[in-house]
DNA sequence: TTCGATTAATTAGGAACCTAACTATATATG
DNA sequence: CATATATAGTTAGGTTCCTAATTAATCGAA
């Protein structure tokens, strides 16, 4: 029998429609069983998919939110403050705090005094955090490219307009009180 | 300006196809950057939903893992062992034992040890623990089904299947070393 | 039958992200 | 100018889930 991982499973926490059917009817409500389906399926992707990217940044001594760090801060020049971090990863500068130091103390980023502002610190992209990104690329996107490769070009598209529409649903989820439409 | 919560933000945060595009020129790399895109925004998808997923099981007192361990209970008509709801849920044993123990201590489920087996514990959903059940399903049900309330049936059919392929791809970022095709 | 290996659940400790409170600096207002 | 308010970053403490080690019970084989 192979190691009781999420990922050796054989995959029994996939929610079925029969299952979505079952939890409506049990309390007689007049729901949509596929949409309850689309609901629980994509907390199930998400949550693997977010275990399945700390596997694969662990390989390169990084976690998802460190590596998207560098990356942004690539995306950025090599240099940003804190707060614009935080706002492009949509994390808390709490959590940025935690990124950076960790990211500092292994050398792959730095931290400057503003000039400007002595409330700010700029953070920057150390040599050794540019070759960090730079090894690591061929196989991140590659394997990253292999995850979607089973969908072609046109249903790409289609999944990110879809996609992206669920997504602008989920505040349903946050919204106030009350029943939604 | 409204509060700096990652619900109200003015998604900064969502990865465009021009960001993608450039860190693949960066390195010269062969990848198509509407599949990593694809990726990228798979993940921040997972990532928010499931941020709103425990915001919207707190307004019942619950989590959502400790949510989908009563829902399995329910389905398994109020009685299972820890390891089955572990299987069901794709968690840990050990994260089950702690669902378990906050579920006990609120009344929610109780513990009885296996007359089979003296290894083994069921867990059985009590009357407070199916009335909570039933007490928030209402509300429950109508927010996922306004989640993805946009799609129409047959793009929620759509997406089903592309998602269910790409999650079927996930296992390109965890499989062996080495590149993937 | 008895001793080693397996299995069920738990405990201990770690990683990632959160909220709320705190420190230091900057800005606006009377 | 002095003082109140706002902002940048950090710290402190909590939640969720993880891995590894522990405890207790069962199974299997010499």
């Amino acid at each position: 029998m192979t190691k009781n991982s999420n990922f050796s499973n054989e995959n029994n926490a996939v929610p079925s429609l029969l299952q979505s059917k079952q939890q409506i009817e049990r309390y007689n409500l007049k729901v949509d069983a596929q949409a309850i389906l689309v609901a629980a399926r994509l907390m199930e992707a998400g949550s693997k998919l977010g275990q399945a990217a700390e596997i694969h940044f662990s390989r390169f001594g990084l976690s998802t939110g460190r590596y998207r760090l560098l990356a942004d801060l690539e995306d950025q020049e090599g240099e940003a403050l804190p707060s614009q971090l935080a706002e492009h990863l949509g994390v808390t500068r709490a959590t940025v705090t935690g990124l950076i130091d960790i990211l500092e103390r292994d050398g792959l980023v730095s931290r400057r005094a503003s000039s400007k502002d002595g409330r700010q610190k700029t953070v920057i992209l150390t040599e050794l955090g540019a070759k960090k990104m730079h090894d690591m690329a061929p196989e991140h996107f590659s394997r990253l490219e292999a995850m979607v490769s089973s969908l072609s070009i046109e249903e790409r598209s289609i999944f990110l307009d879809l996609l992206d529409r669920v997504t602008n649903g989920i505040s349903a989820l946050t919204d106030g009180s009350g029943e939604a439409t």
